[in-house]
Parts: C-alpha cells; sequence; structure tokens
DNA sequence: TGTTATGTACATGCGGTTGC
DNA sequence: GCAACCGCATGTACATAACA
C-alpha cells in the first residue's frame, strides 16, 4: 500500500507512544473512557474529546501507575495529547511527536536548540509538531521520493531489510525546504501552578532568539527559527491541581501571552484557558487546505484498517 | 495585633531516554 | 545491556493578605 512520508511519521510517532510501559498499562481504561465520548465517529464528536481529556487522563488515577503517586506521570499525559492531536490531525500535513531524537529531522532539531555559553540545552522532552510543506513530494508514495545527500548522490529509498529510510530522506528534505516548514513546540503539564514559568521562559528565549550578551543562542548558524514558515509555542495542562484558575491567578497570566496559545483537557473558560481542541485552528490552520474538520472526516472510515495502529476501533 | 486563608517556591525520589 | 543524566510530580514550608 502507498504511503506518504507525512503518515509514514505518524504511525512511527503513534508505534511509539504505545511502546511505552505507560501508556500500555494506562491504554484499556483510556480507550473505554474515549469511546464512549465517541457515540458516533465522525469529525466533531473526535475533536470534541479535546473536552474530556483531562476526565481520561484521571481515570487511571488508581491504580498502582497512579498521576497522583508515581513521578513521570507526566509522560503519561503527553502521550495522550499527542495521541489525540495525530488523530485530529490525521490526512493533513502536520504531525505531532513525543520527542524522539530519530523522528525529528535534525534541521528542526537543530534550530530548537538553545545554547548558553558553549552548552547545547536541548528543549525538554515535550512534543513538537511539524507542519510540513505543501508540496508534491510529501504528498505522493514514500518510495517514489528522490532525495540527495550532500554529495549529490541519490539516497537509497530503503535500506537492511525493505525499511523505509526515514532519517537520511527526512533530513535531506528538510534542509532544502526548511524555509517551507512549520513548527509548534506543545509543553505538556499535568499540573498548572509554578510550573507555568517553565513554558513562560522559553517562549521567551525562542521570542528573543537569544541575547547576546550572555551569550544565549537559539539555533545553528545553519538553521534558525525565524528561518521557518511559522514557530509557535503552546502550553497544554490538565491540570491535576486544585485551585481555581481566573484571568487573575499568576500561573494563568504566565502562560496567556505564549505565542502558541494556553490550553487545557476540558472546556474553554473565556479570557483564561482554551479546550485543546481550538490548538487547531490557532496554531496548524495551514495544515489541510479544506479544513481540520472535512480532512478528518475523509479519513476516518478508514481507522479500522489503514490507521488501526491508534488501537480505537 | 493575632489568627486564618490564600498563594508561591523548594526539595526529594523516581521513570524514561540516551550514550557507551 | 548497563549506567548516568534529565525532567517530572507531589507535599510541605514559607510569605503575604485579609479579617476579626
Amino acid at each position: 500500500m502507498s504511503q506518504t512520508i507525512i503518515e509514514h511519521l505518524r504511525k512511527e510517532a503513534i508505534n511509539h507512544l504505545f511502546s511505552l510501559d505507560t501508556v500500555q498499562n494506562c491504554w484499556s481504561i483510556w480507550k473505554a473512557q474515549i469511546q464512549q465520548q465517541l457515540p458516533d465517529l465522525n469529525a466533531i464528536n473526535v475533536l470534541d474529546l479535546g473536552d474530556h481529556l483531562s476526565n481520561v487522563f484521571r481515570s487511571t488515577g488508581g491504580n498502582g501507575r497512579g498521576q497522583g503517586e508515581v513521578s513521570g506521570g507526566g509522560t503519561a499525559w503527553e502521550a495522550l495529547i499527542c495521541w489525540y492531536m495525530n488523530l485530529c490531525l490525521l490526512e493533513s500535513r502536520t504531525v505531532v511527536v513525543k520527542f524522539k531524537k530519530r523522528l525529528i529531522p535534525t534541521p528542526i532539531r537543530e534550530a530548537l536548540i538553545v545554547s548558553y555559553g558553549a552548552s547545547p540545552t536541548s528543549t525538554e522532552s515535550d512534543l513538537v509538531a511539524i507542519t510540513f510543506p505543501e508540496k508534491e513530494i510529501y504528498a505522493g508514495n514514500k518510495l517514489d521520493i528522490v532525495a540527495r545527500d550532500h554529495a549529490g548522490q541519490i539516497i537509497p529509498t530503503t535500506v537492511g531489510r525493505n525499511r523505509f529510510n526515514y532519517e537520511k530522506i527526512i533530513d535531506s528534505l528538510a534542509d532544502i525546504d526548511f524555509s517551507d516548514y512549520e513548527v509548534g513546540v506543545i509543553q505538556c503539564k499535568t499540573n498548572w501552578n509554578d510550573s507555568a514559568q517553565i513554558p513562560m521562559l522559553w517562549d521567551m528565549v525562542y521570542a528573543s532568539e537569544g541575547f547576546s550578551r550572555n551569550q544565549i543562542s537559539v539555533g545553528t548558524s545553519a538553521y534558525k527559527i525565524r528561518n521557518l514558515r511559522k514557530f509557535s509555542y503552546s502550553f497544554v495542562t490538565v491540570p491535576t491541581n486544585k485551585g481555581s484558575f481566573t484571568q487573575n491567578t499568576l500561573a494563568v497570566k504566565r502562560v496567556q501571552n505564549i505565542s502558541g496559545g494556553n490550553y487545557w483537557g476540558q472546556a474553554s473558560q473565556p479570557g483564561v484557558v482554551y479546550s485543546v481542541k481550538e490548538i487547531f485552528g490557532r496554531n496548524f490552520s495551514s495544515s489541510t487546505s479544506i479544513g481540520t474538520r472535512a480532512t478528518l472526516n475523509a479519513a476516518l472510515p478508514k481507522l479500522s484498517q489503514e490507521y488501526s495502529y491508534f488501537d480505537l476501533i
């Protein structure tokens, strides 16, 4: 079956999620919760899952790998958001990847590196949303892609036992088309208190692109985020901590103005926080020419076959 | 002025990833 | 396969504001 390089990456990204112990332990419970919210499988219902993700996440609270007891629970939240976003973005040009070196094109990874003096500090291991250019090569069969390395040699499309040569090819394509790529970093946190200053500060650093006096720099000489078509930084929280969230809460103020916006897994609260389902319209509107809803409606019937790796049906 | 309520910051221990 | 490193969540201590 033919597959685009974009859908190849999406499948790899989702398979990676399911390989995590944390996800495996939670998935059967989450799946039941998610299916409850989908009486009928259509784009509106799938997108509206965003209003219920916090409840889905909390449903695995008490069974040993609880978000309350075990540190590292943030992994579970990140994975859930990653799964949800990729489902909603099916067949669009945007893929959300939980930070894994092998899956992120090198040029993009380098553009996100923040250096403090001589030491590079990579961005934290959060989600990276990559919107690929609207070009023929990304829409066709991945095995038909003709890409060349720095020496001008054609890169073979498969290596080893017929494995798609993803890393080499995507590095080459991302290098050539760098200025047509859009990148969104999505910082996931389960709580919403002082930790909100982390995304706030990172957003400032990225927005400033470094402070020469303090030898802080963003990206490498070859790849800068300002050369991307678009860059955004977003914050998505559950949140697990108690408390009221109003326009005046410090934690809210901290993330209210970050470039990609702030979201949670519940219904939007005007002036305070958006439901995570709004992230598509706000940050990834260019990912499809006919709109997220229409694209998704066309893709959903294939969920039981071609896209069975989502393990929803 | 003393007490209570609210909000913010810190310290600890553990899981996941990456490099060797 | 192993070990080191990095980032995460929670509980609690601390600071300040509100109130009697």
